[in-house]
RNA sequence: GGGAGUUUAGCUCAGCUGGUUUAGAGCAUCUGCCUUACAAGCAGAGGGUCACUGGUUCGAAUCCAGUAUCUCCCA
C-alpha cells in the first residue's frame, strides 16, 4: 500500500469487498449459540438500478447489520429482487416498441419469455451496484420473489386464503389507460388540477312538460345513463319522485330512484347514475338492479351506444355534445368548475375508470392483530409518530385487490369451467380433479381455463420475511425457526401501507408472531429544490458516479451524516465531499502514526502521559453514549459523535500532543497506545465507513489471511475517569486562550510566551499547555502585569505579557462586551433568586444551581471590572 | 375533503418528562497560517426576538389554543 497524502478509495474498495466474498465473510447459518440479527432486504425491482433512495435505504441497513456483527450476534442480511410486475412489464413493452413489436401482437408465453431475457438481462445490475457500496448481505441466501420457491408461497398462500373465505371476486373500478390500452394502478395515476366545467343539462319529464335539471362533469357519458338519483328528504327535488326522465339525445326512458348516498348540496341534487363510468353509480345500480352500459371504446373513443358520435374521441364528443345540447335548448348553463383528474404517469393519457371483475382479500381479520402490535409496540416503528398513521389506515383498512391486468407475475390459479364456476388449485391438475367432483358434466383437463389476471406485486412482497426463509412451504426448517422474526426493517414511509402493514399481517397469519421487531422508517431523498428525486425529474445523481468521485465510505458518511429516521433528507453533494474529507483525515492520522519509529530507550514524555490517560478516560465516556444513540437509531447523531471523537479530539488534540518532532522517535508506552486507540476508533468507525476501515486495520498490525475488523468486536467502555475529562477540558480552554490572543496579537507560534495565572490553577497539565502553546514558563501571580493580555477560565484569570503589542482601545471594547454579557446573565439569574415563589417552589438543586451561576458570575464580573478599571487608569 | 407532521444560525439538524440554554452541533462564512500526517489541512472568530398571537406557570424553544407556512399520506 503506498502512503500519499491523498486517500484513493478504488483500488482500496474492490480489494476489500474480493477479500470479504473470498472468505466468506458475510456468510450466516442457524448457530443456536449465539443469537440471530436478521434483516430482509426491500427488495429492489429486478430491472432496476441504483438510486439515491436505495443509496441512503441500504446504507442505513448495512450500518445495523455491521454494528450487530461486531456486537457479536449472527448476522444474516438477505438480499433479493423483486419481479415489479407492472414495472418490469412496463420497460418490456417499452424495449419490444423499439423493435416495432406490440404486447397485443404477441401470445402470452411470448411475452414473457421476451420478460424473462430482459430479466437475466438486466436482473443482478443492482446487486452489483449494492456490492459497490460495501453491503454485506449474504449473497448465497439472494431471493427473486418470482423464483421457484417464492412463486410457490404465493400460490399457497392464496389458495389458503381463498379457502378460508377470505379471497373473494367483485366488480371495481380500475384506471383504464386509453392510450397505453391497459389498466394501471393506483400508484401510476396522477392527480392534476383541471379547470373543467360543470354542465347543467336538462332531462325532461316523461308525459309532462317540465324537467329535470343535471350537473355534470361529464356529458359525453349520458349514453350510459340507466337512472336519475335524489335524496329521499330533498325538498328541492321531491317533485321528481316516481317520475321518468328522457335522457336528452338519446331520448331513453329512465327513471327516478331515491338514495341517500346523493348529495343534495351539490349541484341540483340531481345524480345521474351511470353505472359503468363511475363505481359510486355501479353500487347504486347494482342496489336497484339497473342496466349497465359501457359507451367506451378501449381506446377511450365512443362505442356504438352513442348514435352519430360513434367513434369520437371522448373530449372531442364533449365539445360537440355542448353545441349539440346547447342548440337543443337542453343547456341550462355552464359552470367553470376546478377538480382533479388523473392522468396515466407513463403516457400522460386521461385515465378512465372503467369497471371490471377482480380479485379481493378480505382484510378485517388480518388487521387485527396487525394493529395492536404496533399500537402495543411489539413492533416498534422509528419514529414512533408513523404510529398514528399506520392506526388510522388501519382501522379504516378496505379489501385488497390482488388482481392485475398484466402477464407478468404470478398467474392467478383460478380455473374456470366451460359451463360457469370456477375452481381454486395449486396446480392445474389438482384443479381438475376438484372439478371432477363438483360438475356433473363430461369434463377434460383442456377445458380447464386459467384466470388470465396477475396478482399484485404486492402479493408476493407481503409474504418476504416468510418466504425468503422458505417459511410458507416448509413451516419447520431451520432457518425460518432460527431468524425469524427479523430484527429491523428498514424502509420508507410512503410504502408504509402498501408493504410494511401487510408483512405484519403475513407474520401474524403463518407465523402467530409478527416478522420484524423494528421498522426504521428512512427519509426521502430530496434535490436542493425540495423535490423528490425521480428519473422523470432528472434531478437525481448516479450513486454510482458520485462513489467513483468520493468513494463509497464518502457517499455512505454523507448521506448518513444528515438523515435522522423519518426525516427527508435534502441531498447536497457537499455531503459526500465531507465524507471525502474525512475519509482522507483518517488516512493522514494512519500515515502519520505508521510512520513513526520506537525507541526503547526514549522515556514518555509527562504530556504524552497526560494525553494517553485523558484519551482513554474520553473514549470510554464516550463508547457508552454512542451505544445508547445505536440503540435509538439515532444513527447520524452516532456518526457525528464518533466523527468528532476521531477528527477533534483524536487528530487535533490527542495527535497534536503526542507527537514526536520531525524523524525523531516515539517512546513504545505512547507508540503502543496510540495503536490501540487507532484500533478502537476504526471498529467504531467500520459500520459507517468498512473499506477504509478495513484496509487500515489490515496495516495496523500483522493479521492472519481470512480475518477482518468486520468480525472483531466493538470496543467496550471501562470505568471512566470522568475528573480527568473535565479537567482536561479547562486545559482546552486555556490553550485556545492562549492561541487565541496569539493570532490577534499576530504573535507567531515560533515566539515563546510567558503563561501568568490569577487564582486557582492545577499545575498537573502544565506540560500540555507548554506542549501545545509554546510557552517558557507557568508563573502564579498576585496581581497581573500591565501590558497583558487576559482571559478567564471559569474564575481563573490567565495572563499574556504582551509588551508593547497591546491596544488599549481593543481591550477596553472587548472587556466592556463581556462585561455586558454577563451582567445581563446575572440579572437573570437575580431575578430568579429574588423571586420568592421560585425559591419556593423550583426544585432545591435547581435553585443551588442558580445560586453557583450567581456566584461565578459575580467572580467573573469582579475581575472583568477590575481589568477594565486598570485599562482606563492607564 | 379527511388525517398526520414541519417551522430553532446562510444550509442541514439536535435540544427527550418545562429550570445546568440571554439556545447547541456539523457544514458554509470571515480572519491568520503552505507549522515535515493531512490546504480534501491547521489555528482562531463571528452568526439566532427558537414562524406569529395569546394562554398556563415562579419560570416556556419546550405544555395548551388559535393563525400562518411548507410537506406527506389517503380520497
Amino acid at each position: 500500500m503506498e502512503l500519499t497524502s491523498k486517500y484513493n478509495p478504488a483500488d482500496v474498495e474492490t480489494k476489500n469487498y474480493q477479500y470479504w466474498l473470498k472468505h466468506k465473510l458475510f456468510r450466516s447459518v442457524p448457530d443456536d449459540c449465539r443469537e440471530p440479527y436478521t434483516i430482509v432486504i426491500p427488495p429492489p425491482n429486478v430491472t432496476g438500478i441504483l438510486h439515491m433512495g436505495h443509496m441512503l435505504n441500504n446504507t442505513i441497513q448495512d450500518v445495523l447489520v455491521r454494528k450487530a456483527r461486531m456486537s457479536g450476534k449472527n448476522a444474516c442480511w438477505v438480499p433479493g429482487t423483486d419481479h415489479a410486475s407492472i414495472a418490469t412489464e412496463a420497460k418490456v413493452i417499452a424495449k419490444l416498441a423499439q423493435q416495432g413489436i406490440r404486447k397485443q401482437d404477441l401470445s402470452r408465453e411470448q411475452f414473457i419469455q421476451h420478460a424473462w431475457d430482459w430479466t437475466n438481462e438486466h436482473g443482478g445490475i443492482i446487486l452489483e451496484q449494492l456490492k459497490k457500496l460495501g453491503a454485506s448481505c449474504d449473497w448465497d441466501r439472494t431471493c427473486f420473489t418470482m423464483d421457484e420457491i417464492r412463486t410457490q408461497s404465493v400460490i399457497r398462500v392464496f389458495c389458503d386464503l381463498y379457502r378460508q373465505g377470505k379471497i373473494y371476486k367483485d366488480v371495481r373500478m380500475v384506471n383504464w389507460d386509453p392510450k397505453a390500452l391497459t389498466a394501471v394502478s393506483d400508484e401510476e395515476v396522477i392527480y392534476k388540477e383541471i379547470q373543467g366545467k360543470l354542465y347543467y343539462i336538462k332531462y325532461k319529464i316523461e308525459g309532462k312538460d317540465g324537467y329535470a335539471v343535471i350537473a355534470t362533469t361529464r356529458p359525453e357519458t349520458i349514453f350510459g345513463d340507466v337512472a336519475v338519483c335524489i335524496h329521499p328528504n330533498d325538498e328541492k327535488t321531491k317533485s321528481f319522485k316516481g317520475k321518468k326522465l328522457i335522457v336528452p339525445l338519446v331520448n331513453r326512458v329512465i327513471p327516478v330512484i331515491e338514495d341517500d348516498y346523493v348529495d343534495a348540496e351539490f349541484g341540483t341534487g340531481c345524480l345521474k347514475v351511470t353505472p359503468a363510468h363511475d363505481v359510486n353509480d355501479y353500487r347504486l345500480g347494482a342496489k336497484y338492479n339497473l342496466e349497465t352500459i359501457d359507451v367506451l371504446n378501449d381506446d377511450g373513443t365512443l362505442n356504438n351506444h352513442c348514435l352519430n358520435y360513434v367513434g369520437m374521441d371522448r373530449f372531442a364528443a364533449r365539445t360537440q355534445m355542448e353545441k349539440d345540447l346547447a342548440h337543443a335548448g337542453l343547456i341550462e348553463k355552464i359552470e367553470p368548475y376546478t377538480h382533479k383528474v388523473g392522468f396515466s404517469e407513463r403516457t400522460d393519457a386521461a385515465i378512465e375508470p372503467r369497471l371490471s371483475m377482480q380479485w379481493f382479500l378480505n382484510m378485517q381479520e388480518l388487521a387485527k392483530p396487525a394493529l395492536d402490535a404496533v399500537m402495543n409496540d411489539t413492533v416498534k416503528f422509528c419514529p414512533a409518530k408513523f404510529k398514528n398513521i399506520y392506526r388510522h389506515w388501519m382501522e379504516n383498512i378496505k379489501d385488497w385487490n390482488i388482481s392485475r391486468q398484466l402477464w407478468w407475475g404470478h398467474r392467478i390459479p383460478a380455473y374456470y369451467l366451460p359451463r360457469g364456476g370456477f375452481v381454486v388449485a395449486e396446480t392445474k391438475d389438482e384443479a381438475y380433479q376438484e372439478a371432477l367432483r363438483t360438475v356433473d358434466y363430461p369434463l377434460t383437463i383442456d377445458d380447464l381455463r386459467q384466470d388470465e389476471d396477475v396478482f399484485d406485486t404486492w402479493f408476493s412482497s407481503w409474504l418476504w420475511p416468510l418466504s425468503v426463509f422458505d417459511g410458507i412451504l416448509h413451516p419447520d426448517n431451520a432457518d425460518i425457526s432460527y431468524y425469524y422474526p427479523t430484527q429491523d426493517l428498514v424502509t420508507a414511509p410512503e410504502i408504509i401501507f402498501f408493504w410494511v402493514a401487510r408483512m405484519i399481517m403475513a407474520g401474524y397469519q403463518y407465523r402467530q408472531e409478527a416478522c420484524f421487531r423494528n421498522v426504521y422508517f428512512t427519509g426521502i431523498v430530496r434535490d436542493k429544490l425540495g423535490r423528490k428525486m425521480s428519473k422523470s425529474l432528472g434531478n437525481s445523481p448516479d450513486p454510482i458516479a458520485l462513489m467513483d468521485k468520493y468513494g463509497a465510505d464518502g457517499v455512505r458518511m454523507g448521506m448518513l451524516l444528515t438523515s435522522p429516521a423519518g426525516n427527508d433528507l435534502p441531498f447536497d453533494e457537499s455531503l459526500c465531499e465531507q465524507g471525502r474529507n474525512f475519509s482522507n483525515k483518517i488516512w493522514n492520522a494512519f500515515r502519520l502514526v505508521k510512520g513513526w519509529q520506537t525507541d526503547n530507550t526514549v522515556l514518555q514524555p509527562e504530556a504524552s502521559r497526560i494525553a494517553v490517560q485523558w484519551f482513554e478516560a474520553l473514549l470510554n465516556q464516550t463508547l457508552p453514549e454512542i451505544e445508547d444513540l445505536f440503540e435509538k437509531y439515532r444513527l447520524s447523531e452516532a456518526l457525528m459523535m464518533i466523527y468528532k471523537l476521531f477528527w477533534d479530539e483524536f487528530s487535533s488534540w490527542y495527535l497534536e500532543i503526542i507527537k514526536p518532532a520531525y524523524m525523531q522517535p516515539v517512546d513504545p508506552t505512547t507508540c503502543s497506545a496510540t495503536l490501540h486507540f487507532f484500533d478502537s476508533l476504526l471498529k467504531l468507525l467500520h459500520p459507517f465507513m468498512p473499506f477504509i476501515t478495513e484496509e487500515l486495520w489490515q496495516s495496523l498490525d500483522k493479521r492472519e489471511d481470512g480475518e477482518s475488523i468486520m468480525l472483531q468486536m466493538t470496543p467496550q467502555p471501562k470505568q471512566t475517569d470522568t475528573q480527568l475529562t473535565s479537567d482536561f477540558a479547562k486545559v482546552k480552554e486555556i490553550i485556545t486562550g492562549v492561541r487565541s490572543v496569539r493570532l490577534q496579537k499576530n504573535i507567531p507560534t515560533k515566539t515563546p510566551l510567558h503563561l501568568q495565572v490569577v487564582g486557582q490553577h492545577n499545575n498537573a497539565f502544565d506540560t500540555v499547555i507548554v506542549r501545545l502553546c509554546n510557552i517558557e514558563q507557568i508563573n502564579p501571580v498576585k496581581e497581573k502585569e500591565d501590558q497583558s493580555v487576559s482571559f478567564l477560565v471559569g474564575t481563573t484569570e490567565y495572563v499574556v505579557p504582551v509588551n508593547d503589542l497591546l491596544n488599549r482601545e481593543e481591550e477596553i471594547t472587548k472587556t466592556e462586551t463581556e462585561i455586558n454579557y454577563y451582567e445581563g446573565f446575572l440579572s437573570t439569574v437575580l431575578k430568579k433568586l429574588s423571586n420568592e415563589k421560585f425559591v419556593a417552589n423550583a426544585k432545591p438543586e435547581v435553585v443551588d444551581m442558580e445560586r453557583k451561576k450567581q456566584l461565578d458570575a459575580e467572580t467573573k464580573l469582579k475581575a472583568l471590572r477590575d481589568n477594565l478599571t486598570k485599562l482606563k487608569n492607564k
